[in-house]
DNA sequence: CTGGTCATGTAACCCGTTACATGATTTC
DNA sequence: GAAATCATGTAACGGGTTACATGACCAG
């Protein structure tokens, strides 16, 4: 029971959208979260979150207020708690589990030398050009993050530097996401149609 | 229900032991492939690959043979049957699911800014420095690999790449996991500990 | 004589995925 | 007029994790 946390840390950036300070996050929100920054680190399904956060609520991790809108569905905002702080700590003090990785296309690649690679080099270079644009688009987050400060001055004097540091990371990660998807594509490539001598 | 993919990719590589050629693998070898250099793609404890072989094997798509040893509990080897190519193949051609992480460690550095980073940064040093050795290990293994070719060489004309190109990735994770590690835990010791304004 | 390696499983429970359900508003 | 966005859930099923169970051999 992990994805808890995960949604406790996403919930601290708390980007209401408008004006007002750190008024909390809706659902549908955090699920966009976790399609796109979160998703370097968790994985999880919207249905996963709406019950995660019901949870949450009832045992008081996080609070959460109704907010009519007219234009709009009704919508809950929700913010993280004292207790679900507490809970935070903890968990940032207790040991971490070993992280884990599940990739299709890692898969294929180890089996490169057994199946037909022509579907396989299609899947690396799409793979590729998907990470060179959320490369673009970490790019774009980070130095929005860091508004006109450089790097080392954000990290030395930033008051939020957590989401960033993350960000860094997915940065770094689907960098060499593209250069590998590239790399093989044309390691099998250049090796032509499979040879099937066995 | 692609575990059984994983299984029969990392079965390709029948490292039986010894001699014989491709003997196949026992399910004690894979899951300590699971751990190794399968764990950079896919992440499954011994006992789901037990089951997952004996699932596999009622559907035909690993044959497994006894092995009667005398000085060590008997074993079964598996290997991968021409329908469990069949699969692969299949599988290879499909569109691939979305490459999926978790990691405690970047829950924890997202949340870094409302909690005691003190353990925080114990942790990741502590990672950077597996990550080393990961680095380390990985390294050998290529060279294992690749015998007295060069990557290039090898990459051009090797029987068996497959391997080789997914521990190239493997390295290049560690790499960029134990650079980011001790970067945010330098970072966090510069800030010093938590300034509990707000 | 303690702890690691080899070797294979079963059973219960919880978490995660797939499928379903609804419906107004804005953009192309 | 079609498709995406905003917005929140329920229900069933299947896969994954945790805990349990066993036991001989070998190295320090």
């Amino acid at each position: 029971m992990a994805l808890r946390h995960a949604v406790l840390a996403a919930l601290l950036v708390g980007d209401g959208g408008d004006s007002g300070g750190n008024s909390g996050c809706s659902g549908y929100q955090l699920a966009k979260a976790f399609d796109i920054g979160v998703a370097n680190f968790w994985h999880a399904l919207p249905q996963q979150l709406y019950a995660e956060l019901a949870k949450l609520e009832k045992e008081g991790l996080v609070a959460g207020r109704r907010v009519v809108q007219e234009t709009r569905p009704n919508k809950r905002l929700f913010r993280v708690t004292e207790a679900g702080l507490a809970e935070l700590a903890a968990f940032t003090a207790a040991p971490s589990k070993p992280s884990f990785v599940r990739d299709d296309l890692m898969v294929k690649v180890q089996a490169a030398d057994s199946v037909d690679t022509g579907p396989l080099i299609e899947q690396l270079e799409e793979r590729a050009s998907v990470a060179e644009a959320r490369t673009e688009l970490f790019g774009k987050l980070l130095r929005k993050m860091r508004g006109e400060l450089d790097e080392e001055e954000f990290l030395r004097r930033g008051d939020r530097i957590g989401p960033y540091l993350t960000c860094l990371r997915g940065l770094a990660l689907e960098r060499e996401n593209r250069e590998w998807g590239l790399r093989v594509a044309a390691v099998l490539r250049a090796r032509g149609p499979v040879r099937a001598e066995r």
